[in-house]
DNA sequence: CGGGATCCCAAGCGATACTG
DNA sequence: CAGTATCGCTTGGGATCCCG
């Protein structure tokens, strides 16, 4: 008996918990998508073009046992974030944050959905910048991907408005649509730019050229003050 | 050729470019081992008594390759992080508090060494609370492990001070001891409880009693205000 | 003696085919 | 559409061995 925990770490700390739950392969990543709303089977797969299908029924069943995620009961082959599953974006926001400051060319044949965008956009989002600024809307497209970001008062609402986007849930709160629109397309290779501040050139399809000012100053990911990012990744 | 991004996960986002660099099998307990000081080949191996060496070995050259560690010129089979490891900070925290507030039973056998419980009090740790505080040292034994955590002005620095404790390296500010000390010891099974702001039974060895509070308030794992964290983890 | 490298086996992963 | 089943390959685990 006494199993001696098979493939645990052996360790009691948060992180070890942490990573023995959603450490696993692809998992992390499900949890991403499944951050902006109930996902189907169909709709993770689709999101995850890379990922085996029995790895992704392997997790969603382990993920499960861990009380991360739930099926809805309502929708065949629906899932959805618990309670203590949603109490993973910090450690989603900080992924992404991390991620995108990390020096390291995009490689290409990445795909950029329309799930993990929104989840840029709301690592990047500046809720405090974001509140002195009128209602605005942002209607991005780049590579195929499309979202429409609504910053009203500091809050942040992201959605799929994609070729293929799913028909929306109704909006948490009905707001009127702002009167404030900037769309435009951005290279997927410049997004890293202009994320961090910096001016790509961007296509504005829609809206004043000065709202890119104000778009620039709500979705930033701030390159930590008197904190050197640049390392030296060359090694013998 | 174009050898198809082997093992990649296909996808663009921050989170998908995280998890390829520091997602592997114990990686992250070296990051978060590493984030308490520089350690040597011997002291990570005592800290993560479960990794294989072939394992560590791997794991160390990779990190090194993404720029996330590097050795230490001076310390024979000595390795640190880089300031971009060190910006892991964020993530390594974020795991380390839903790792507590996580359901679940601690598990026998796992060992909680000085630099896990280091990142804990690290995460747990509330300087806005502590700023309001004189200067105060805790010494916290838990089952074989024993820190010291400074506190002083909002600022926080805890070391090892168990008995097979490496000479530390000096302090970073030569700051008198504080007056206030109080040294305890509590259950490992008790410390999650401790840091929720539970009063479970704890030992105290030197100091006032009523620093116990001051303890509790310095380092607190918040349940997200209006969040509830049970889940339900039952399923068919 | 500490800091790794090698070997072998088991477990996890990936691709494809198949079923309710 | 929502998964299971199968199979070959890759990775991790554990013990041992080697090198400076």
């Amino acid at each position: 008996m006494a199993a001696r925990a098979p493939r645990g770490f052996g360790q009691a700390g948060g992180v070890a918990r942490t990573v023995e739950r959603v450490g696993e392969r692809w998992a992390l990543l499900i949890v991403r998508d499944l951050l902006a709303g109930a996902r189907r089977y169909s709709d993770l797969k689709a999101g995850l073009p890379r990922i085996p299908t029995n790895i992704l029924s392997d997790r969603l069943k382990e993920l499960q046992q861990a009380g991360i995620i739930r099926r809805v009961p309502t929708v065949r082959g629906g899932y959805e974030l618990t309670p203590l599953g949603r109490q993973l974006e910090p450690v989603i926001l900080a992924l992404e944050r991390w991620g995108w400051a990390a020096p390291g060319e995009p490689a290409e044949g990445e795909v950029l959905t329309a799930d993990a965008l929104a989840v840029t956009l709301r690592a990047a989002f500046r809720g405090e910048v974001a509140a002195g600024f009128p209602p605005t809307e942002y209607v991005i497209h780049t590579g195929e991907t499309s979202v429409s970001a609504v910053v009203d008062a500091g809050t942040l609402d992201v959605m799929d408005v994609g070729p293929d986007a799913l028909p929306q849930p109704q909006r948490r709160v009905a707001i009127p649509p702002p009167a404030d629109v900037l769309e435009f397309r951005v290279e997927r290779e410049r997004l890293s730019e202009l994320l961090s501040g910096d001016t790509p050139p961007l296509d504005v399809e829609t809206g004043d050229r000065g709202l890119v000012d104000r778009f620039r100053r709500t979705f930033r990911f701030d390159a930590a003050p008197g904190e050197d990012v640049t390392a030296d990744a060359s090694v013998a």
